[in-house]
RNA sequence: GCUCGGAUGGUGGAAUUGGUAGACACGCCGGACUUAAAAUCCUGUGCCUGUAUGGGCGUGCGGGUUCAAGUCCCGCUCCGAGUACCA
């Protein structure tokens, strides 16, 4: 009987739903094991070939581990809050809980209108959903022609994930974000101290302004004003909470945030790549708003030092550490030069720091190069240092560096501009005038907004002291400075008083000695991470705990959670600028309406990821997030698979909620993944056509024989090459009998590549099938089809990310369809090392299936379904292969080696199959290897071997026996200067020196010899011998 | 610019601690089966050279260490990713 994926991969497919196979439950009696993957976004596209990559693997490695004893815990869910729902309903109108759902379960897409019955993963009709019938829209989905959207959760299960569904999450459902919103109120609730370096309630932080005021208090906070206990008890409400607002973890504030117009809402740091967003590539303007943000820079050192205890790649733990940004230094007090120009006030350094200018430095040791200051134009000190007679020149910079955008002033970093504001600061060891400039190249919102300027040791402050002329100091010894700046720090330092001799790392505590004991300043660690944005002018988010009164937040009762996404009418912002939460009426928030209004905004994406992983524990607890007793069991994920892309977003804010949660007490580990996996991207293999377009000059109404010209390959060859050619006389005719004798030096042509979808081209010829197109594509409908000489139209090529607009998705579906799930596990597996990113191509797809096949022939099963398999004892051979099978996988496995696993498979049937086995232990263990990377088809010949159906999956992974390995012979290669030019068959038992003196005596071996004594002979028992002649 | 990866046949890739370079698969050449094609099976396949046993060359480039280098060290070239005036 032949290899029939079909029906067996349907059959288990539905046997592990029935029978919920991969339910797993806390099992005390076993080791536990986590395996994660990032949960995806629903999009409306479907997953594509790229997404199961890492899944395929995680799943690999969930059922290796069940095979090793381990109690896994293997879990999938949604992140289904998020901006493409939201867009889509703006645009239609339909809600986006509708179209998330649809994009997960799946629905009937009637009459190509309106998607309006959600269907089961067999295809029967669930329920109706709730559309308005009076919307109008229209949703269009190319990649299915049907008339069935499948949905993710059938995509997945099409592939054979061995999930525990009863656990799944979605982010948007209220049974969850109830819990992100009590999260929420935990981080309002706390501030962080340094003391106890960790978080800490603030009714504790209230305790202690009611003693001592807040000048005992060592916390991370915005407030830069010192109270008494008086003082704060004499506070009212307002002003009380606006200071515990400078101490909460999750506060709101007035702050710079980039605020993006055409998507109406605010971005993180993170969702803002090159000045644009992320999302859609819109501009990014900065703009102050009242905003909600984590004090996430509270959990700065502890981000940084925890990234040691995690077995993640060097390239995410760098990303996270320049992310971070920690830079130690000091900061150091330049008092204003109060005199007039030309004379000397006389003042000394340590005299009134009022006023003084302080600045950051990571290079205290170069003090003695100071040679002027530069501050960031928008410095508050600016305005008032400022002398008359440079007024209008700094008012005019000023100007100036606030019309440039971020994006502009990024773009001009090599452009030197700055300005001279008249007024000096004193050199604080000198007691020198030095000038104070104000410059773009500093900027405001980093350290102090001012750098002290050592042009001979930063390259900027060179740049910029040779371009206007000022003074370069030199105060390292033997260093040439006339060109560039000397950044390294292993020069001595020279005229520089009490550093003199110094080498830079002793000239650095030195100098902060010195600074910290004339109170000039102090040692400090500044850091780049900022504080992030909470916050979003949005729907399709969680609503805010959190109501106002008297514009005074406060949060709702733990009792009224979760507070429910009202229903609005518009999903777009209000005509005065609100968020379209703001739409909603009293009545649509029904009970849960208080205060004067509720919270306006909702959370950013990255809220709900931030702790998914501990509620797919727990996930149907109602009274807690997860409990601690399910926390203590489960721990930290064992194993998270996903994209690089992450590595400053989710991955940093789950870290950073991590560790609260763990300061709180909630959970007893503070990194959320103990060893993380990025899987490379697939990229897509693009087709082109070339459409021609023609201009003239001077040539009135030139008329076209079709809308839209595309013409073959040779033809754009030609075109592009400048080559005036046959093709370009052939196109010169067809211009021709459309419009008569033309003057063709007036006219010129050049090409524009335009996707095809993929479908529509012939893999290997890349022609295209006009065929195959849709016949509503209006463009190729109108257009004129220029060929080869074969009469084909040849395409071009070129390998891109994988993405819908780029019309190179493959679907997994088709190649289930085609090939059987098992056969996409294992070749997704095999195209290369899972963290190495590479085309995706299915040319060598048939190698895999035939694989499959092969090992189906192995079990000789006849026409009623019997396999026929010998149950005598193996023969020695089948053993070999056997256990070198078992090592090879399992250290594979170990190692995350899921493509060399594939071959070992491989190679192993072959030998199989050359060696006739049909031994039954032998075709019982290697099923049990190889069911976590080919579940369905093991399931089936593991029942035909007379197991119970299902077993498998709770086998134990065979066990190495080193002993079938060993051979009485081994033939050791034999170099001559490192050379291999034979092989000679010797016992393994010999000793080196019987090696020796058995290839030395081999006449083989004395043809190579030519009679000459070898300087030296190697022996590498067991590997290799090697004559040195 | 800085940081982190990477470069191996016609293609994807293998070689885990320095020890037979090219496993496995695709593709291609030839053969079997077939009226024929597809499918399947068998054989060969790094390059150059030779009828052949063989010989020479060969892991981006140039050096070095070593009995032995794809692997280690030094200096480059190119490609990819991240980041970018962070004082």
């Amino acid at each position: 009987m032949e290899y029939n994926f079909r029906d067996i991969e349907n059959n288990w497919r539905k046997f592990w739903a029935e029978n919920k196979t991969f339910k797993v439950t806390e099992d005390t009696s076993k080791p536990k094991y986590y395996v994660l993957d990032m949960f995806p976004y629903p999009s409306g596209a479907g997953l594509h070939v790229g997404h199961p990559l890492g899944y395929i693997a995680s799943d690999i490695y969930a059922r290796y581990k069940r095979l090793q004893g381990f109690n896994v815990l293997h879990p999938m869910g949604y992140d289904s809050f998020g901006l493409p729902a939201e867009q889509y309903a703006i645009q239609t109108g339909l809600h986006p809980k509708i179209t998330t759902s649809i994009n997960i379960d799946g629905c009937l897409d009637v009459n190509g209108k309106i998607k309006s019955q959600f269907v089961n993963i067999d295809g029967s009709i669930k329920e109706e959903a709730l559309i308005d019938k009076s919307i109008s829209c229209t949703i269009k989905d190319e990649n299915y022609q049907d008339n069935i959207i499948k949905g993710y959760r059938n995509q997945l299960d099409k592939i054979g994930f061995s999930y525990d569904w009863d656990r799944e999450v979605r982010t948007s459902s209220p049974e969850y974000y109830k819990w992100t919103q009590w999260i929420f109120k935990q981080l309002f609730d706390c501030y962080y101290d340094n003391t106890s370096n960790k978080a800490e309630r603030i009714s504790k932080l209230v305790e202690a302004f009611e003693v001592n005021g807040n000048a005992e208090v060592n916390a991370v906070s915005d407030c830069e004003t010192t109270f008494s206990a008086a003082e704060w008890k004499s506070f009212d409400a307002r002003k009380k909470e606006e200071i515990l607002q400078e101490y909460r973890l999750a506060y709101l504030a007035d702050s710079w945030v980039n605020w993006c117009p055409a998507l109406g809402t605010v971005l993180a740091n993170d969702e803002v790549v090159n000045g644009v967003s992320e999302r859609g590539g819109h501009p990014v303007e900065q703009k102050l708003m009242r905003q909600w943000s984590m004090r996430i820079k509270a959990y700065a050192e502890r981000l940084l030092t925890g990234l040691e205890t995690v077995d993640w790649t060097d390239s995410i733990k760098d990303q996270q550490r320049n992310w971070i940004g920690k830079s130690q230094g000091c900061s150091l007090f330049f008092p204003l030069w109060s005199g007039n120009e030309g004379e000397d006030n006389g003042s000394t350094a340590t005299e009134a720091l009022e006023g003084a200018i302080e600045v950051f430095t990571t290079r205290p040791d170069t003090v003695y190069g100071v040679s002027f200051m530069v501050l960031a134009p928008e410095h508050p000190f600016v305005d008032q240092i400022t002398t008359a007679e440079y007024a209008e020149g700094v008012a005019n910079y000023k100007k100036e560096a606030s019309l440039k955008s971020e994006r502009d002033r990024q773009a001009d970093v090599k452009n030197i501009t700055g300005q001279f504001t008249g007024a000096f600061a004193i050199h604080p060891f000198t007691g020198e005038k030095v000038q104070i400039w104000i410059g773009d190249y500093v900027l405001a919102s980093y350290g102090t907004g001012a750098v002290m300027a050592v042009p001979c040791g930063d390259q900027r402050d060179y740049d910029f002291a040779k371009h206007f002329n000022l003074e370069i100091k030199n105060i390292f010894a033997d260093v040439d400075i006339s060109e560039a700046a000397y950044t390294e720090k292993d020069a001595i330092i020279a005229n520089s008083d009490f550093l003199n001799g110094l080498d830079a790392k002793t000239a650095m505590k030195k100098a902060i000695e010195a600074i910290e004991a004339k109170g000039l300043g102090k040692g400090k660690t500044n850091y780049r991470l900022r504080d992030a944005v909470f916050s979003r002018q949005r729907y399709w988010g969680e609503p805010f705990p959190v109501y106002f009164e008297n514009e005074l937040p406060k949060l709702v009762n733990d009792d009224q959670l979760p507070i429910r996404l009202p229903e609005v009418y518009k999903y777009l912002p209000t005509e005065a600028g609100e968020p379209p939460l703001a739409r909603a009426t009293k009545e649509a928030w029904k009970e849960q309406f208080q205060g004067d209004r509720m919270d306006y905004n909702t959370m950013p994406g990255w809220a709900g990821s931030s702790w998914y992983f501990l509620r797919y524990m727990d996930p149907k607890n109602e009274a807690e997030f997860v409990s601690k007793e399910k926390a203590d069991y489960w721990k930290q994920v064992d194993l998270y698979i996903g994209g690089s892309e992450h590595a400053t977003g989710h991955l940093l804010y789950a870290r950073f909620w991590t560790k609260f949660l763990f300061d709180q007490g909630y959970i007893s580990f503070d990194e959320p993944f103990a060893k993380m996996i990025n899987q490379g991207m697939i990229l897509g293999n693009s087709r082109f056509a070339y459409r021609l377009h023609i201009g003239s000059v001077g040539i009135e109404n030139l008329k076209l024989p079709a809308r839209f010209i595309y013409v073959s390959k040779s033809y754009r060859n030609e075109i592009v090459n400048g080559i005036k050619g046959e093709y370009t006389e052939k196109i010169n005719q067809l211009i021709q009998s459309v419009n008569g004798e033309l003057d063709f030096s007036k006219i010129t042509y050049f090409v524009n590549q335009v996707h095809v979808n993929i479908n529509y081209v012939d893999g290997e010829t890349l022609n295209i099938d006009l065929a195959k197109t849709d016949p509503y594509h209006s463009e190729f409908n109108e257009s004129i089809f220029l060929n080869e000489k074969d009469e084909s139209y040849l395409c071009g090529s070129e390998v891109e990310k994988m993405s819908k607009s780029k019309l190179n998705v493959q679907t997994p579906d088709e190649l289930v369809e085609k090939f059987g799930a098992d056969t996409l596990r294992m070749y997704e597996m095999f195209l290369g090392p899972l963290e190495q990113s590479k085309p995706w191509d299915t040319k060598g797809i048939n190698g895999v299936h035939n694989f499959l096949r092969k090992l189906w022939r192995l079990f000789n099963i006849d026409e009623y379904g019997q396999a026929h398999v010998s149950a005598e004892p193996a023969s020695k051979d089948s053993l070999k292969t056997l256990h070198r099978t078992i090592k090879k996988m399992t250290d594979d496995l170990d190692r995350f080696s899921f493509n060399t696993g594939v071959s070992n498979f491989m190679i192993c049937v072959n030998e199989l199959t050359d060696q006739k086995c049909n031994n039954k232990h032998i075709l019982h263990e290697l099923l049990i290897m190889l069911s976590p990377y080919a579940p369905h088809i093991c399931e089936e010949l593991w029942v035909k071997l007379g197991n119970e159906a299902g077993t498998i999956n709770f086998a134990s992974f065979p066990k190495f026996d080193e002993s079938h390995l060993v051979e009485a012979n081994i033939a050791y290669p034999v170099s001559f200067n490192g050379k291999m030019r034979l092989k000679i068959e010797l016992p393994t038992a010999f000793t080196p020196k019987e090696v020796e003196e058995a290839v030395l005596s081999n006449a083989d071996a004395q043809k190579y010899l030519e009679g000459k004594t070898p300087k030296k002979v190697i022996v590498v028992p067991g590997k290799i011998v090697n004559i040195v002649l």
